[in-house]
RNA sequence: GCCGGUGUGGCGGAAUUGGUAGACGCAGCGGAUUCAAAAUCCGCCGCUUAAUAGGCGUGUCGGUUCGAGUCCGACCACCGGCACCA
């Protein structure tokens, strides 16, 4: 099967597998990427999130690290000292759940997992500093944390609360809000109940005010700084006290409320309580309906989104609230949208000014009374919606006219004076509940005595190790709350058996990534040398927990003299995700069975349509889905090694970065993975075809011709413009089609002369190093293939040439009334007069301006004229 | 429901500060090379139209401007987050 022509150039033949390999060697071999402390240089921390070790690597995956690479890379031939390290995620509720599925300890799963996947990383040919790996579950890292959080408790950062968890009644375990589905449990199918246990929480509510202030010191996407301080959600409002009937003021003397809408007190018509607040369960201890719908209101999710979403529903007390200004009496309701344990768990009620009081008091049938009038002073009409806008008060007594600013201030005033309110600064943002039921993560450093005290363990107490030897049984529940060994400390005294919340350990792992070998202490002085980190790349859908945890956690650290740095990340890059195209035929059950993009066949109509699709094994028909992220459930994840293994990772690198910006989401496309490996060849063979046209001889820039020039000037504007699109933009996908123009331009220059070649040598170096960060290791090759001793990592990013990007003659558009008519050329110092007048002479601008009078022209210096007829 | 985002040819996308809409790539079509094919190279490629002249065209409707994909208002569709998935 040989062909004898094939062995005629070997050295030609671009072979991803033996060339990705010697790269790797030699990067190895050399250490190029072990990150040294050193004072007199420039450092650039580039972080990507690090991943769970779910199994293998997704997509997703391969396209967060590639944007890190990339930069880091970059950065390095900027001259700049780069770390880049990488770790695991490795504590989290899959390992438990693969344990149930499989019957295999969460510890070894998760070891074997990493296994593969840092094989995987290592094929990609990432630029890590290996030798800073851990992994979250490593004792080593994890003891770091509860000493930590020892030290916060004795701060008083830390302190325990009841909170209200998902309860499964029928497994009897806490459920996460994934694993509940329509209010019901997961795998019994459950009702789920909110139920109330004690938990440890940080006071994360202290720093709202420097989170919110310090978003301005960072340079991160407007957008996700937005989604932070409307999390916080700083508002002025008001808290004040209704007063309480005879009967309901033997359960307590007032009911507290806060409003942001303090104008509109003198509207309420009704209060909504709590289904757990004081005065409910009081008015349902004679009252079974009450006490009925209070059970209801108990059961179901737990989350926002199902609070909000559901039907709004309340029930009467038959208690009074006094109004603190007027004294008149309105109803108490239980409300299923007001939680106990958010703010005071009472909510004073205006129907005409609130959407979903209005929808309550509709329903119930309250009363309306509009108390805010539109800007011209008309009382709007509130039967059908409520007027939310703010307005000028009327039906208000003494406040009527008011506008809301002085009406806060009259009525706060007037509340302050009375002793019923103050003025009050109010946060969204609530504390930071720390406490997991679960057993695959880090042991609470706490026990628990026999009076019902909680202490923090001792230094000399700590670390607390998980055990790593249990066995799980069906219902779910963690093993070590079933284990003496693990929890009875003896003298009545028990080891807490609760977990932190992973969002623990992802909200410092970039600071001991600095100092990972240090035994003695959880960080060192190298932290201040490399934090903060310089690029943070990762999933938007981190936008607001992780971040805003690990800012938090940074604030702790700093206040603690670990850290000196106020903030944990100074620019950062949100990448969408992966999506793919989906395929799926209907089944007997009538569900859907989902085929892998893969294995179908897509037919195209003579436009490139999709038209047909068909399995590849049988040949039968399959239906077309639509695009959407890649998921097991979906069957159209595309996995990388299959694809590493077909094209190597360059190509893999170069879709990724060329198919998309990175914040946008990414489509996979076989063609389009088919296409860059095009690409990567066609620069390998340029490459060598070049070397092998013969030597260059030395650029003499006096000495060049108008197609010279043509390739320099191309050469050195393509490097500015990689330059400002990754350094500054980071839009790879342009800064990458813009070589694709350079290489295009290269090959259709044939001059082979001394100054020819030396002008295609610059180019064909430019390319190289522009495409380095992005294919290191076929770049790797070709760098030594252009005569280069030095490595191509060692290399500098090229700078751009001003003088050779300059123009001798530049091309304008001429519109007539916005619409284009012509294009002339002209001198690049041509003058604005004769610029006009040549722009009236052209023949199809006289044919659009005949009949009508000039009325102005516009000349926007080196774009265009604009004819202004009529 | 609330908060944030996205929407441009057959497809992925480009247009960076309000100034030539569709760069670059994929798919498709035509050609060269080949006994043939693969690979490679060259050309065409928004819709409409006989046209090199024109009309239309950036989710929908409206507005600002000499000029709008870009700014403003309203709406539609889709995506991310909503505190125990990570």
């Amino acid at each position: 099967m040989t062909d004898p022509m094939d062995s005629q150039d070997t050295s030609q033949q671009y072979a991803p597998d033996q060339i990705e390999q010697a790269a790797q060697q030699y990067w190895e071999k050399n250490q190029c990427f072990k990150a040294v402390e050193d004072a007199n240089r420039e450092k650039f921390y580039c972080l990507s999130m690090f991943p769970y070790p779910s199994g293998k690597l997704h997509m997703g995956h391969v396209r967060n690290y590639t944007i890190g690479d990339v930069i880091s890379r970059f950065q390095r031939m900027q001259g700049k000292n780069v770390m880049q390290p990488m770790g695991w995620d490795a504590f989290g509720l899959p390992a438990e759940n693969a344990a149930m599925k499989n019957n295999v300890a969460p510890g070894k799963w998760t070891h074997e997992n990493i296994a593969y996947m840092r094989d995987q990383l290592k094929a990609l040919g990432f630029a890590y500093d290996w030798s800073r790996e851990f992994a979250t579950c490593d004792l080593e890292y994890y003891r770091w944390e509860q000493w930590f959080f020892a030290k916060l408790v004795e701060k008083g950062v830390v302190y325990k609360k009841s909170s209200i968890v998902n309860w499964d009644p029928a497994d009897q375990t806490v459920l996460a809000n994934e694993q509940v589905i329509d209010g019901r449990g997961w795998r019994s199918g459950a009702l789920i109940e909110r139920k109330e246990i004690p938990q440890w929480f940080l006071r994360i509510t202290d720093y709202a005010e420097e989170l919110l202030a310090d978003l301005d010191k960072v340079e991160w996407p407007e957008q996700v700084k937005t989604m932070q301080r409307n999390w916080i959600g700083k508002s002025r409002g008001v808290e004040l006290s209704f007063g309480l009937d005879a009967k309901a003021s033997q359960v307590q003397e007032s009911l507290t409320v806060f409003t942001t809408r303090p104008d509109t007190l003198m509207g309420v018509t009704y209060v909504g309580v709590a289904a757990a607040h004081p005065l409910a369960k009081a008015a349902a201890e004679h009252n079974a309906e009450l006490a009925e719908f209070n059970a209801e209101c108990a059961r179901g999710g737990t989350s926002e989104a199902d609070m909000a979403t559901m039907e709004k529903r309340g029930m009467d007390t038959g208690f009074k609230a006094i109004h603190p200004l007027t004294g008149r009496e309105v109803p108490v309701f239980v409300a299923n949208f007001v939680l106990m344990e958010y703010g005071t768990g009472a909510v004073m009620a205006v129907p005409a000014h609130d959407e979903r009081d209005h929808e309550f008091a509709t329903k119930y049938d309250l009363p309306i009374e509009a108390v805010i009038a539109d800007a011209d002073g008309n009382a709007p009409d509130v039967s059908e919606a409520a007027f939310t806008e703010h307005g000028v008060l009327i039906n208000s007594g003494d406040f009527d006219g008011l506008d809301f600013e002085s009406a806060f201030d009259a009525i706060a005033a007037r509340l302050v004076e009375q002793g019923r309110g103050e003025v009050k600064t109010n946060f969204r943002l609530r504390d930071w509940g720390v406490s997991r039921q679960r057993y695959w993560g880090a042991p609470i450093p706490v026990k628990n005595g026999p009076n019902g005290e909680s202490i923090p363990l001792t230094d000399d107490e700590l670390p607390v190790a998980l055990p790593l030897e249990v066995e799980f049984d069906a219902s779910g529940g963690s093993p070590i709350k079933k284990m003496p060994s693990f929890s009875d400390l003896g003298d009545g005294w028990q080891r807490e058996t609760d977990t932190f919340d992973t969002f623990m350990e992802s909200s410092w792992y970039y600071a001991r990534f600095c100092c990972a070998d240090n035994q003695d202490a959880m960080l060192d002085e190298r932290a201040n040398y490399w934090l903060p980190v310089d690029y943070y790349i990762g999933g938007i859908e981190h936008a607001i927990l992780h971040l805003l945890y690990s800012r938090f956690f940074h604030k702790l650290m700093r206040d603690f003299g670990l850290v000196d740095s106020d903030e944990p990340f100074k620019q950062l890059l949100t990448q969408g995700m992966v999506v793919a195209d989906t395929y799926y035929r209907i089944n007997a059950k009538g569900g859907r069975d989902w085929f892998n993009p893969l294995d179908v066949e897509v037919e195209t109509d003579d436009k490139g349509r999709a038209v047909k699709a068909v399995l590849k094994s049988d040949g039968l028909p399959v239906e077309i889905g639509g695009t959407e992220k890649m998921s097991k459930s979906k069957n159209n994840g595309v996995d990388p090694q299959s694809m590493i293994d077909r094209f190597g990772a360059d190509t893999v690198r170069l879709f990724m970065m060329f198919a998309a910006p990175p914040e946008q989401s990414l489509e996979w496309s076989d063609s389009g993975v088919e296409g860059a490996h095009r690409f990567v060849k066609r620069v390998w063979r340029l490459v060598h075809e070049h070397v092998a046209a013969g030597t260059p001889g030395a650029l003499d820039v006096s000495a060049l011709n108008d197609d010279h020039k043509a390739l320099r000037r191309k050469t050195h504007e393509t490097i500015a413009k990689c330059s400002d699109d990754i350094g500054r933009r980071t839009t790879f996908n342009t800064a990458i089609a813009a070589v694709m123009e350079l290489v295009n331009a290269i090959s259709r220059f044939e001059d082979t002369s001394e100054q020819g070649l030396a002008v295609s040598r610059e180019a064909v170096e430019a390319c190289v190093l522009l495409l380095s960060p992005i294919i290191p290791h076929a770049s790797h090759s070709l760098w030594a293939t252009l005569g280069h001793d030095e490595a191509v990592i060692d290399a500098s990013w090229p700078a751009a040439d001003a003088e050779a990007m300059k123009k001798d003659s530049i091309e304008l558009v001429v519109q007539v009334n916005g619409k284009l008519r012509a294009r002339l050329s002209f001198a690049a110092d041509a003058d604005r007069d004769a610029i006009e007048a040549a722009a009236l002479a052209d023949a199809n601008v006289t044919k659009h301006t005949d009949g009508k009078t000039v009325r102005k022209v516009i000349v926007v210096p080196g774009k265009l004229v604009n004819i202004v007829a009529n």
